[in-house]
Order: structure tokens, then C-alpha cells, then sequence
DNA sequence: CAGATAATTAATTAAATGTTTAATTAATTA
DNA sequence: TAATTAATTAAACATTTAATTAATTATCTG
């Protein structure tokens, strides 16, 4: 709150801030990008959130695109210290994995709307850096999983192992993209707790979905 | 550097083109709005792909923003008419359901995206509107749905009604959104095909989720 | 056939925005 | 203390872009 005395004059100010407009602005800018689109958001509007003037953009960041990547650099760091991604020797605990992923989604309620944004929307780099960081390892992984599942007689047969691990990807995250419809339509409120009850919830429907029958072969 | 007439030069046109332009435009502008941003498209490039002048979207449609709605509520009406609401007095048929909007979404795969920009990310007249017309109607027949089943012993006594729709909803929309990422990853083709056996992974693996067990109920 | 009307393009304007530059002041160093 | 470097603002610059206007031509109407 009580950030550096916003002048209004040139000059270096006394403050001696150590990269704090620097990091001011990184947070301004995630403010600004996350509800918005690159060309929807001027460079104005983050400076003045971040109480500078707008050339500091330029000085610390080159342009509007290098803050950008700064700032979505920062937002990967955070998740992938944040999520353990679960060991290629271990099996892997599927609701271990649920559950640290609706933790992750609740406490960073940005990701959701990045990985749209970002990912699903938008074709260049960031794009396959994040695939190839997340989506392709622990896709591969889970494929795996839901193989092994099916030959060891866990789960049915009958199912696609592809389709399989989409159904749980969609359990999993689509609650926390669509949140704020969700919480309206549904009268849900999305905290820390609740993140809890829906990892719950989707591992014990999604296991009862997919196990296989004990007595009786499969039915249609 | 000179630009050349695209079409032709000023003045009326003589092949009559009736509301060609029109249509024209609105279908130019699919094809932008989608995949970026309002402010990311420029009226100058909707007008290129339509083959006239830039100025033809004032023509018609007053303002870019003019247009954009336009274009909107074109878009919904289309959805409107191929997705057959479920009937409020007749019981709920969530295969017949799941089908149907599997069909709508692989035919229509604008309406994700769609769904997301205006919905789950702005805050708008549309959004509002849409969730009238689309969300709240059917989630709160989805709800009634669930909480019957449970009731009459079909659905697990252990279960949240609204989690559940909630699980029944992400599993249904999710892979579309997805798509290509998913496309991508587990390489998948979305065609007609898919989208039925993806509707009847989504049932099977839903209903055995959700099913009551044998001693504490009766099996579908 | 002549004037009016409709549809279209070209040219222009005004506003917004990202970037660059020059001026200014504090901090650091020799 | 003097000189240099770092940080910051205001203003200028260049580009983009939505909107407006004027010019142009086909079609319609009497």
C-alpha cells in the first residue's frame, strides 16, 4: 500500500526502491493481462496501476512484449515449483495427483484463464513451452497409467485409455476455468476447502467409473 | 505503396449482390473475432477477407461494435436452433443430452471459444444473456435431475448433486474446448465419429460413477 | 430518359498507443 | 568534492486504426 512516494517530477527519487517498480510493474501487468488481451491492454494502464510513468516499461522491459514474457516466465516458475509432478519410477497415486492439482488451481486462480489464453487459443512459443513442459510429459504419463489399468484387469476392458485420461482432465480442471459461472450458477464458493471436496469427489466418481466389475464381465 | 481496388472501382456494383456484402462481413468476422481478440481485429482486415472496403462495415453495421453483435447473436441463434432443450416435464435423458451436444459442439467448433471469450472471461451483456438462455435453465434441470436419482437410490446416496452436474458438464465440454491440445497430445482426430464416442465414453464412465451399488440399490 | 436513391471505394481525419529522446535528480564512485 | 551512472518523467515521434466524408456508379421510379 504504502509504496514508494509517487512524484510526480523527474529524476531518480530518493527511495533507493531496489527493483521494486520492477516487480511493481510485473504485478501490475498480471492484473492487466489476465482479464485482458495483449492489444487490449496499453502499456499506460500498467504503468499507472504500478504508480510510474510509462517509460519504465521500456527501460525495464525493452517493450510491452518483454514485460509480457517476463511476467508469463514468472507465472510458469510458480506453478512448476508449486506442482510436483509425479515420479516416472513410482506408480503414480491418482488422488495425490487430484489433489495437489485442485490446491495448485485454487491458490493460483490465474492459471486457468493463462492456459486458455496462452494455450488453447493462442498459436507461438508459450504455447508449446507450456505443452511441452506439462501437458506432454504428464499426458504421456497418465496414458500410461490408464494402460496399465486396463491390462491389469483395474479397469474395464472396454475403455479408450485416450479418452480415458481426457475424462479426468476435464474433471479435474474445467470446474476451476469455468469458476465464476460456477460459482453463480451453482451457488458454489471456490476456497481451499471446496478445491479439497472436488478432488474428492472426481477421483471417487471418475475410480467408480472406470473400475472394473468384480464378478461379472463388463456390461454395455 | 499503392493498394489496389480490391473489388472494383467506387460506385455501385452491378452484379446486384442483394445483402452478399452483409453476409459476407458477418462471415469474415467469424473467422477473425474467434481466434483473436476484438481489439487484436481490425475492421481493415474483416474488410480484405470479405473482398470490400473497410468502410462497408459502417455501411452496415455502424461501428465495428456493430458488427461484433451482430455477428453474436447470429451465432446464438445458430446454436439455439440445433440444440433441442431438454423438456422440463419429460424425465431427463443424459445420453440423448450428452449426444446432442457432442454433435453441436464438433459441428459448431466456434462455440467453445466462444464460450470462454465471452463467458467465462468478460463480463457482459452477452455473458449474462447466455447464461439465461444456456446455463441456468439446464443446469437447474440438471440439478432437479441429479438430486431425483439420488433420491430414488439410482445415483450414490454419497454424492453432491451440484459436484456431480458439475463432473457431467466438465467431462461433456472440456474435450472440445480442448480440442486442440488434445488433438495434439493424444492424437485424436475430432470428427463426427469422435464426438459420438466420446459422448458414449462420457455416459459410460459417468453412469458407472455415479451408479449406487447393488446392496444399497438398484443398478441401471 | 432524367433525376433520385443505393451501394461502394478512395481519401481524409482524429484519437490512441508503443517507442524514443531529452531533461532532471539521486546515488555511487574516484 | 567532482564526475559519472542510474532512475525517472514529460514531451515528441511514428504508427495504427476506427470513423467520416466525398466521389463515383448502378439501379429504380416517374
Amino acid at each position: 500500500m504504502t509504496t514508494r512516494p509517487i512524484r510526480g517530477n523527474p529524476g531518480r527519487p530518493s527511495g533507493a526502491g531496489k527493483d521494486q517498480v520492477r516487480s511493481d510493474l510485473l504485478h501490475a501487468a498480471r492484473g492487466h493481462f489476465l482479464s485482458r488481451d495483449f492489444k487490449a491492454v496499453s502499456v499506460k494502464q500498467i504503468a499507472e496501476s504500478a504508480g510510474v510513468n510509462g517509460a519504465m516499461v521500456n527501460y525495464y522491459f525493452g517493450s510491452k512484449q518483454g514485460l509480457y514474457l517476463a511476467m508469463v516466465d514468472g507465472m510458469l516458475s510458480e506453478v512448476e515449483a508449486n506442482l510436483r509432478a509425479p515420479d516416472p519410477d513410482t506408480k503414480i497415486n491418482l488422488a495425490d495427483f487430484s489433489d495437489s492439482y485442485c490446491q495448485l488451481l485454487v491458490q493460483n486462480p490465474w492459471w486457468p484463464n493463462f492456459i486458455v489464453r496462452e494455450v488453447l487459443f493462442s498459436e507461438g512459443e508459450i504455447r508449446e513451452a507450456v505443452i511441452k513442459k506439462f501437458s506432454d510429459v504428464m499426458g504421456a504419463l497418465l496414458i500410461e497409467y490408464a494402460k496399465q489399468e486396463i491390462a491389469d484387469g483395474h479397469f474395464r476392458s472396454d475403455l479408450d485409455p485416450r479418452l480415458t485420461i481426457i475424462s479426468f482432465i476435464s474433471m479435474t480442471i474445467f470446474p476451476f476455468l469455468a469458476r465464476p459461472v460456477m460459482e453463480k450458477v451453482f451457488q458454489l464458493e471456490f476456497n481451499e476447502s471446496t478445491a479439497g471436496h472436488i478432488a474428492a469427489h472426481n477421483i471417487r466418481v471418475f475410480m467408480h467409473g472406470v473400475a472394473a466389475r468384480k464378478h461379472s464381465g463388463e456390461e454395455t
